[in-house]
RNA sequence: GAGCCGUUAGCUCAGCAGGUAGAGCACCUGACUUUUAAUCAGGGGGCCGCAGGUUCGAUUCCUGCACGGCUCACCA
């Protein structure tokens, strides 16, 4: 810290006054205070409450000095309450500690009686003030909060005191993940954590982070996926399981993308795909209604219809009802799919299949005109490497996503548990990665052994939680709900 | 990674066809015993993001860099 002379008159005044405080024997750092109330007990109970002795605590957002008498704002967790202080009720000590000595933003403990002032505000009249921290740095402005989105990601502890909407959005977070806890674990599934540090990280399409363990000497990677070690869990016997916790993925930063994220995973024995399609409707519908108290919510100025049931409908049906192209026609043949991609405008490469084809046309030309909720079903094999085959359809798989607003919710498929099929798919990846594609998955021997040893049949399914809190909390960007999104690191002043 | 835009007081923002900067809130001093964006009077506070260049002179024009935002790319 640099010298005192040298501080910024703001902070300098802050920092006399401490010291003031500790010459006249008041300690500046409180510890414990038996506080009686919450600011919105206080004001919600007001009839029961009129006349009644009361203590809360909480920082002091505002003062409003009338010489001899004077009025301040606390906001404790439930929010604001006013305060009181006439000079006769409080011994003179007690009035120049709240007028002179205490700044806006200090944190303090007050005692007193319930009443209204004549313009009706729910007021407490303080008999005992008590300073519990002191406050060194100014507040962001009262009126206009703070703005500049860099501060506010960087010192959210701000955001959150200053701008009660972004406090409202992150216990609404809370709520939402608490609710889907609660839909699964009435469901009989299980809790369980599995590794974040993987050797080799499988279960998606993405680059990961590396790490390294000293004493083991060895390279680790930050997971991208729970998704082989929950499927050893069904493999082990646990028939019903989910994890909720962070993923890692060494890739952009965007408004819908955040380097580590939360996601939801769950699997259930003997069940497949069409399961997870009831259970995903149910448990995003059952989530909204519990949550926002209704199915129907405004993301962005657009109204969406969260109540079951949702419209499904094949990849192939998607892409011909928007580009007009039947993908049936062109099976098996590879060039003519590509051919055709191209005359839509859809940038193709020379080595993609029918499948890849498909995928990416439906991808550029299908996925933003999903609004209202959509299960896109049977995606094609080459970019579904840990989904089961259609029976009658090899080239696709049992597997769909859910989309909202133009934007992927869900991910789920009936889970391949053939050892040989996976072992097959995983060489095909490893090609595509000799190939130069980062993102393909690499073999994992271990998780072959283990399908060897029999996996139930199942479905899985995933959920971006991040992205689903966007879309109920009607939030532009994913780092509106993440607490502390991934900033470069700046100079503190 | 690319393009566009931004960075002025603690915060929210003006301003400058190039002549060394303003407002509101916050802060300091004074007045005020039911105010609430309290009010009134007075005052202090700025490497105008950083580094170069052009110029008699740059916060202003040019270049580079840093950080951020948006769009695109990659993805969930």
């Amino acid at each position: 810290m640099r010298l005192e002379e040298e501080l910024h008159e703001l902070l300098r005044v802050r920092r006399e006054k401490l010291e003031e405080l500790k010459a006249k024997g008041v300690e500046p750092y409180g510890g414990r205070y038996p506080r009686t109330h919450l600011a919105a007990e206080i004001k919600e109970n007001y009839a029961a409450l009129e006349g009644a002795e009361v203590k809360v605590a909480g920082r002091l957002m505002a003062r409003r000095a009338h010489g001899k008498a004077s009025f301040g704002n606390v906001m404790d967790g439930s929010g604001q309450i006013q305060i009181y202080l006439r000079l006769g009720d409080v011994d003179p000590a007690t009035y120049s500690l709240f007028l002179e000595d205490l700044d806006l933003g200090d944190i303090i403990g007050v005692g007193g009686t319930v009443f209204k002032t004549r313009t009706g505000e729910i007021t407490v009249a303080v008999r005992e003030l008590r300073l519990l921290a002191k406050c060194l740095r100014p507040l962001p402005e009262k009126w206009h909060g703070l703005k500049d989105v860099d501060l506010r990601y960087r010192q959210r502890y701000l955001d959150l005191i200053v701008n009660p909407a972004v406090r409202e959005t992150f216990i609404t977070r809370s709520r939402i993940i608490r609710a889907i806890r609660e839909f699964l674990e009435e469901r009989g599934f299980l809790e369980v954590e599995t590794p974040m540090m993987q050797a080799v990280p499988g279960g998606a399409a993405a680059r990961p982070f590396i790490t390294h363990h000293n004493a083991l000497d060895m390279d680790l990677y930050l997971r991208i996926a729970p998704e082989l070690y929950l499927k050893r869990l069904l493999v082990g016997g646990f028939e019903k399981v989910f994890e909720i916790n962070r993923n890692f993925r060494n890739e952009g930063i965007s408004t819908k993308h955040n380097p580590e994220f939360t996601m939801l995973e769950l699997y259930q024995a003997y069940a497949d795909y069409r399961d997870m399609m009831d259970l995903t409707e149910e448990l995003i519908s059952t989530v909204a209604g519990r949550v926002l108290g209704t199915t129907t919510v405004t993301y962005q100025g657009v109204t969406l219809e969260l109540s079951p049931p949702w419209r499904r409908q094949t990849m192939l049906e998607a892409v011909r009802e928007h580009t007009g192209l039947d993908f049936n026609a062109f099976r098996g043949d590879d060039a003519l799919a590509r051919r055709a991609a191209r005359e839509v405008g859809v940038e193709v490469e020379e080595g993609d299949t029918w499948g890849a084809v498909l995928n990416k046309v439906f991808e550029e030309k299908v996925e933003e005109k999903l609004i209202q909720p959509v299960f896109i079903l049977d995606y094609p094999v080459e970019v579904s490497p840990l989904a089961k085959r259609k029976k009658d359809d090899p080239a696709l798989t049992y597997r769909f996503e859910l989309f909202i607003c133009a934007r992927e919710i869900a991910n789920a498929f009936s889970e391949l548990n053939d050892p040989i099929d996976q072992r097959n798919r995983f060489l095909a990846q490893q090609k595509r990665r000799q190939a130069g594609d980062e993102e393909a998955h690499m073999m994992d021997e271990d998780f072959l052994i283990a399908l060897e040893y029999g996996m139930p049949p199942a479905g899985g399914l995933g959920i971006g939680i991040d992205r689903l809190v966007m879309l109920l909390t009607d939030a532009p960007s994913i780092r509106d709900v993440i607490l502390f999104p991934l900033m470069r690191p700046r100079e503190l002043a």
